[in-house]
DNA sequence: TACGATGCGGACCCTGGGTCCGTTTCATGG
DNA sequence: CCATGAAACGGACCCAGGGTCCGCATCGTA
């Protein structure tokens, strides 16, 4: 399996198809009405490299998605505590947690995007399957959660930081970064037992 | 504003759309291979019918939520405690989600639909922003949620329940119903300071 | 029974995701 | 530097599916 690399041009337009989705989901109002055509068009390039490159519309977004997420994954997985492994779990939590939440929020239009996909549920990414495994662990090593349903707990966790829920948050009832932080800090503590 | 009512023919076709889609939507694998057509054949009726009836796809959708909510917005309103307004806030509240729950449970085919109707998130919906208002009400009746942020708590409290996560559990953690509700009766125990 | 109004239905339109294939560009060996 | 095969290109094309149009049938009333 000697992975060979693709070509220059075809490494050159996949950065171009990536950076023109990104602009244009950034900037529209809705994931719905930013059309493949319209990613091919901003990139300059033909509708069948986009979807040589990329597979389909929900491989676009996600790969946009995965770009987004390297920082993230890698502050949890070898940053500095407390969202490293390093940090105590009573810390650790949270702070995954309000990184999860300022990630959707910067972030939104992808986030909303990917969930829109329509028969894809956020469940089955392995983004998400990766930090629901994470927190779960977590959970199971604080005390207090000792007999309890950790696993369901980490979903409901993450539940409260969902996409849409950050825009409704945003867009209906007018709050911002700070705001959804604090609240989002709020009910974890309340959930941890620190309420 | 006479308000005229439909004609009999205009009724029946509705009712047998009503019906057509409640058993497609419930027979199928994923609420996205049921087409407009598929209905309108199932029902015995021009797709224009349908339309006519229902102005879109989301409007057909909606209406069949609706009249299988009917029976739960009569039990939280006029029905027996701890469900209905009757009820103490500390038992209503849990009271409340279960059932919420049972009936995402019961209907997630519909509530896949709904929530993957694309840009339509959950919150638009009229069902929703009741329970919503209810259950912050109630959260602040609560001894102990005095300054707390009981409009967001209860938006994460009903994130728990989102048809998507059920049907996860289901799918592919092959939780039953009893289950399901245990794990999400713990869950509010705990935000309800009772863990 | 006659006659408007209302509803019917399926042919039709159009958008948008996804594919085909003749042409162009890359990269390697002579 | 050129030949040559492989890889990538792009836009014309296909097709499913949501939504509409309009001539015809049905309803309900005088």
């Amino acid at each position: 399996m000697p992975e060979r690399r693709p070509r220059k041009d075809a490494a050159r337009n996949r950065a171009a198809v990536l950076a023109a989705a990104d602009e244009l989901f950034a900037r529209c109002e809705s994931p719905e009405d930013i059309t493949m055509a319209d990613v091919a068009a901003a990139a300059g390039v033909g509708k069948a490299t986009l979807f040589r490159a990329f597979g389909d519309r929900t491989g676009l977004i996600h790969a946009l998605y995965e770009a987004r997420l390297a920082p993230l994954r890698a502050a949890t997985e070898q940053g500095e505590p407390p969202l490293s492994p390093a940090g105590p779990p009573l810390e650790r939590v949270p702070a995954l947690l309000d990184a999860v939440l300022c990630f959707k929020f910067d972030n939104r239009h992808l986030a909303l995007a990917l969930e829109g996909t329509g028969s894809g549920s956020p469940y089955q990414g392995a983004h998400y399957e990766s930090f629901h495994r994470t927190l779960t662990g977590l959970l199971g090593q604080i005390p207090g959660f000792g007999g309890a349903d950790t696993d369901f707990i980490a979903h409901a966790l993450l539940a409260a930081t969902r996409a849409d829920l950050v825009e409704h948050l945003v867009r209906h009832e007018g709050a911002d970064r700070e705001q959804a932080r604090a609240r989002l800090a709020d009910f974890v503590a309340r959930v941890l037992g620190q309420g």
